[in-house]
DNA sequence: TTTAGCACTCGTCCTCGGTGAGTGCTAACA
DNA sequence: TGTTAGCACTCACCGAGGACGAGTGCTAAA
């Protein structure tokens, strides 16, 4: 990383704040007129040549002003955006939607992104909790006629999932009941993730005793349990529409794939954007995003956490003009209230 | 209704469909040379005319050739569209889809959306069956500890509702256990939207002999109900990024009111869109929309029933220049098709 | 090192004429 | 009376040309 004069950093940052304000290209009059430094544009304009010249600004064209290059925006996150607070609005929104009462899980998480993209303008994402964090509090069997029936489980937030099975032929009655008791008898306080092995290890041998149709009742087991800890969780999209107010997206041509990316119900990719890596706020600038679509966008994300380890993440996509300050606090805000809010479910009650 | 002349219908006919492929307007010389019915430029240019007078038609400027009016679409519809046969290609698609197995009913609801969107390359919308004609088959109450705890029910399809409720301070051990066997003993097989009464009428005498706390599992009960059936169902939208490709929208302006209205969360709304009225495939054109982002959209709805009684619904929104007869035939068709599955799930099982 | 001056670049906007698709009208024709 | 050929007219679209202005790079002076 090159090393900047204090002046190279003012004029950077400001041509950085004054361009994510207006979306045009900054020329050295209109910063020169700015602020605090008091320099004739001769002067900016030979700075920018030189900022130009290390690859932080971009130039659209000979005669127009300077843009800040996706290094630019790089250089601008990790040294030179101030922690600004919040503005008192913004928190107050915050504020109120942690202080609604919000009894299911994922309502909240619903909320949290509706609540994102409304603040940014942009689009926002959500992650729920990862599932198999969470400690198993009850199943249930429940047949539909022939050999169709229903596994139920309620983990100790509140989260229930379910999942169609099929059963084996000719089931003797009272078999069912006695399977279900025996595993909420056994498996009740387990975490998810040792749903299987606790399956195997610790309660095979009582199922072999207690069970006339052992095979049977694993097979049942197998089905409820495969598709439940790989499974990619809850998420939701918010704010799609927002991107459409960006000028860089006024043209349909380059918010297509963005919303065809958003849209699409793969979701395994929108997760690998907002990775669970570490705590702390993430900003991804173009190229820095493994998706192709999202070449001209920034993605920002956080991750929250449960007793340290993170279990889930928010993020905010929007155009690499992105405000970056604003929506990097509002994220870390955020991120730390879900995480006090998720800690008090998962271990509070 | 005007009566249109065999000659005016056929060129009417013969200028929606071209439209409809190419969204440029038509002349008269492109018709002349068309197909079956050998006229000159100048006549069909009299009857365009008339045409126009009439209503049917309109004209972007001068020099333009004609575009189909809304009155023309609707005249199109509802009396010129011959009822094609659908494409093979496209009759393998739908057969495929259904012939899948899918054993959860939001599964089929979310892939129906999916295929009706690829197929006509429109936005696509599915509304899951109703609920309340659902019959429940299990109640179960979980608690969370503290007073919160779930409650959840499931309906002989294999539909899984739960809701979060909070239960009365105190409750004595056992309590809960009775409540849960009693309710099991009696409420399966009742239809949702007989829950309430069923509550009150039949076995609210049995509760206050069986259970020393009589309000407090109302108080319960009620929370469970409340939401229960009133709610809105599963609502399914997709392929909105379709609307992208199509001409009409290519101006961002044109099409951000109808993203925004797909990708409201209020659901209400997009009920109205497509409502519950009788059977047969429901075509509405630009203004005959009651909300007015749609007005220059085309909504084409069906309703699926169980029973002969409307159940749910599917539909498809373009633009008002859209393939009427394809979508209607396809429309059609899944509603049958679904109509036949969920009879299955409703009542067979 | 900074600044004033100046020529230069280039995107934007406007105008303007040519082009062509399509029309309306009229008169002739079957 | 319905149909067709002919013709003048309209008007969106396209590309060229020119004025404008924001902004630059360079040079020379402070």
């Amino acid at each position: 990383m090159d090393v900047l004069t204090p002046r190279q950093k003012l004029i950077l940052a400001a041509i950085v704040e004054d361009y994510i304000r207006s979306a045009e290209p900054v020329g050295s009059r209109t910063l020169s007129k700015h602020q605090d430094f008091q320099l004739s544009p001769a002067t900016i304009r030979n700075e920018m040549a030189d900022l130009e010249e290390l690859g932080y600004l971009d130039q659209p064209h000979t005669s127009a002003g300077r843009v800040p290059s996706q290094k630019g925006y790089r250089y601008y996150v990790d040294h030179l955006a101030t922690r600004r607070e919040m503005d008192p609005q913004t928190l107050r929104v915050l504020r109120d939607l942690f202080r609604q009462r919000m009894d299911e899980v994922e309502r909240v998480i619903q909320q949290t992104a509706t609540v994102l993209s409304q603040l940014t303008q942009y689009a926002a994402i959500a992650l729920g909790p990862l599932i198999h964090q969470q400690h198993i509090r009850h199943i249930q069997l429940v047949p539909l006629g022939g050999n169709a029936a229903v596994a139920i489980l309620v983990t100790d937030t509140g989260h229930v999932e379910n999942r169609h099975v099929t059963l084996p032929d000719d089931i003797p009655p009272g078999e069912m009941v006695r399977l279900v008791n025996l595993l909420n008898a056994k498996l009740v306080g387990t975490p998810l993730a040792r749903l299987r092995s606790h399956l195997y290890q610790e309660i095979a041998a009582e199922m072999v005793e207690t069970l006339e149709r052992y095979e049977d009742a694993i097979s049942v087991l197998d089905q409820l349990s495969e598709t439940l800890v790989n499974g990619p969780g809850q998420v939701v999209v918010g704010g799609v529409t927002n991107m459409l107010g960006q000028p860089e997206f006024r043209d349909v041509e380059r918010v297509r794939p963005v919303l065809e990316l958003l849209e699409s119900a793969d979701w395994r990719r929108a997760l690998d954007l907002v990775p669970l890596t570490g705590p702390g706020v993430q900003v991804r600038i173009g190229m820095e995003n493994p998706v192709a679509s999202l070449q001209d966008c920034t993605v920002v994300s956080a991750t929250y956490t449960v007793g340290g380890v993170p279990v889930g993440s928010i993020g905010v996509i929007g155009p690499t003009r992105m405000n970056y300050a604003r929506v990097m606090r509002i994220l870390e805000y955020t991120a730390g209230a879900l995480t006090r809010l998720m800690t008090e479910r998962l271990t509070g009650s």
